[in-house]
RNA sequence: GGCCCCAUCGUCUAGUGGCCUAGGACACCGGGUUUUCAUCCCGGCAACACGGGUUCGAACCCCGUUGGGGUCACCA
């Protein structure tokens, strides 16, 4: 395919939702892949909805997956500037340029107009369609209405037509004219909405392959009708099925945790995030399911994008994040972690050396999330005072059978106490225990297990006792013991 | 409700008329390794929504039904 510009245009709202990070994933993988250009620009033409901090997020999330643009946010191009508040003269140009050609026309209905119209249409059963007004205002009635105070708007004029979109994953689809009215281009408070901003930007940015989330196909027709208006060719489209959450449902934000920062907070590798995202309405069409980056930048189609939803379904990413932690070098490993803890400060080792980061990632191995480790071994690095007693665990493994584990700690103390303080020789030392009194490792490893962590979880316990230390070791089973009595 | 779109295991999907007694992965179930929790290894269960056509032959083509989703804003 010749090379294309791809563009992702988000609009302001929050950290960047994995629908819109799947969208804009292919949207570089396709510039990529074709050795063509991505670029990045914020669509806040909502004032009411503009968050100050989501541009930064958003540009924070995309860089965390590592997908870079060529031109727009940050990076600046020769068609910015990229964010559209900043771009409203341009807009209010091309509104008057249809406005003199006789392609738009001023509206002054109110909000509560509207929508009275809108209930007396659905009342009828019918779907609610703008009259254009006849004869079509003039700017002097523009002019008096805007002085009474009325709302003032433009809206396009249709031509009444079916109108058909090529789209390169769902093929032609057709809007009746019977579907279409006068659409606002520009609102009340002189922004542009959305139709037209984006296709005014998508034309000066030189932007030729647009690939975007279903919901827009149905609207399409409004932006092939603007672009017929101003004379621009059409792009290339491609629109995406959509990613529903597991009860079929379109992912919403409302119901938590579908933004990738928040996949980032809980201990997901951003490979592993890319990986799986990748392969929700895509296929590479072979059995192969783990893929770098740079692998899907090769790699990646739009012949191969699917036409049906898709549900997110979070056992996958798990599954895909556990791989990708395996499969990741210690020092990719410990670089990852560190991100982890930059974004969650208040986790046990946060500020921990690299030295000793790098040795609890090597003692949780087989953890399947950043999140997992502090589970596993965060107790190490609580203060005494903070090991919180598991009732069942105290039971099973202390009290039991006469309180056999109270009594192994009462041994265990002294012998600990002298012994040397590596994991070989204190696996050497209670081995030797565990020969001498004909009992399994189980015996003595548990009830210092839940000496030192309060639960039956922990890292092997020969390397839990040497990054705990033997002072803090034996002050928990002194403390373990005394609550006892 | 109008319009648009979609339809293979529970989930993501492979499959473009014969290579399909439908393949892979996740989940699930069973077993194994293990000082705990995990990881890991082995095995198993499991789908072409339904009904009509077309064809020598249909998961693949056509029509209908059903089901699901999207969209009908001065939000994007």
């Amino acid at each position: 395919m010749d090379a294309v510009k791809t563009r992702f245009a988000p609009s302001p709202t929050g950290h960047l939702h994995v629908g819109s990070a799947r969208t804009a994933l292919f949207s570089y993988l396709l510039a990529r892949r074709t050795g063509g250009t991505f670029l990045l620009r914020i669509e806040d033409t909502d004032r009411a909805r503009h968050q100050e901090e989501a541009v930064a997020q958003i540009v924070e999330d995309l860089r965390w997956l590592g997908l870079g643009w060529d031109e727009g946010v940050g990076v600046g191009g020769p068609a910015g500037p990229y964010v559209q508040s900043e771009r409203l003269t341009i807009y209010r140009d091309a509104v008057q340029r249809l406005l003199d050609a006789g392609k738009a026309y001023y509206a002054f209905e109110s909000a509560e107009e509207l929508d009275a119209l809108r209930a007396a249409a659905e009342a009828n059963k019918q779907a609610f369609r703008y009259v254009r007004p006849d004869p079509l205002p003039s700017r002097a009635d523009a002019d008096r209405a805007a002085a009474e105070g009325r709302p003032v708007v433009v809206r396009l004029l249709c031509p009444g037509q079916d109108v058909t979109i090529h789209d390169e994953v769902f093929g032609d689809v057709t809007i009746p004219a019977e579907q279409q009215d006068d659409f606002i281009i520009q609102k009340a408070d002189g922004y542009p909405t959305y139709h037209l901003a984006n296709v005014v930007d998508d034309q000066a940015m030189g932007v030729t392959f647009i690939l975007r989330g279903q919901e827009f196909l149905g609207q399409t027709w409004r932006h092939k009708l603007l672009r017929e208006a101003f004379g621009y060719p059409e792009p290339r489209y491609a629109h995406l099925p959509l990613i529903l959450d597991m009860q079929g449902k379109k992912l919403s934000k409302r119901e938590g945790s579908v933004d990738v920062f928040s996949f980032r907070r809980a201990g997901y590798l951003p490979e592993a995030m890319v990986n799986f995202i990748a392969l929700l309405g895509w296929s590479p069409g072979t059995k192969e399911e783990r893929f770098t980056l740079a692998e899907l930048e090769a790699q990646f189609s739009v012949e191969r994008l699917g036409k049906a939803n898709a549900k997110f379904d979070r056992d996958k990413l798990l599954a895909f994040n556990t791989d990708a932690i395996a499969a990741a070098s210690p020092e990719r490993l410990l670089a990852a972690f560190k991100d982890f803890l930059s974004v969650n400060p208040e986790a046990p080792m946060a500020g921990q050396s690299d030295e000793t980061l790098r040795r609890v990632l090597e003692v949780t191995v087989g953890f399947r999330t950043f999140q997992d480790v502090i589970d596993k071994a965060g107790f190490i690095f609580l203060p005494d005072e903070a090991i919180a007693y598991d009732e069942k665990a105290v039971q099973k493994v202390l009290a039991k059978n006469d309180g056999e584990g109270w009594a192994m700690l009462q041994t265990l103390m002294p012998v600990l106490r002298e012994a040397e303080w590596s994991a070989e020789a204190l696996e050497k030392l209670l081995n030797g225990i565990c020969e001498q009194q004909g009992i399994g490792m189980g015996k003595v490893a548990q009830p210092i297990r839940v000496a030192v962590s309060g639960t039956t979880i922990s890292p092997a316990i020969f390397d839990t006792l040497v990054l705990l230390g033997r002072e803090k070791t034996l002050a928990r089973i002194d403390r373990c013991l005394s609550r006892h009595g």
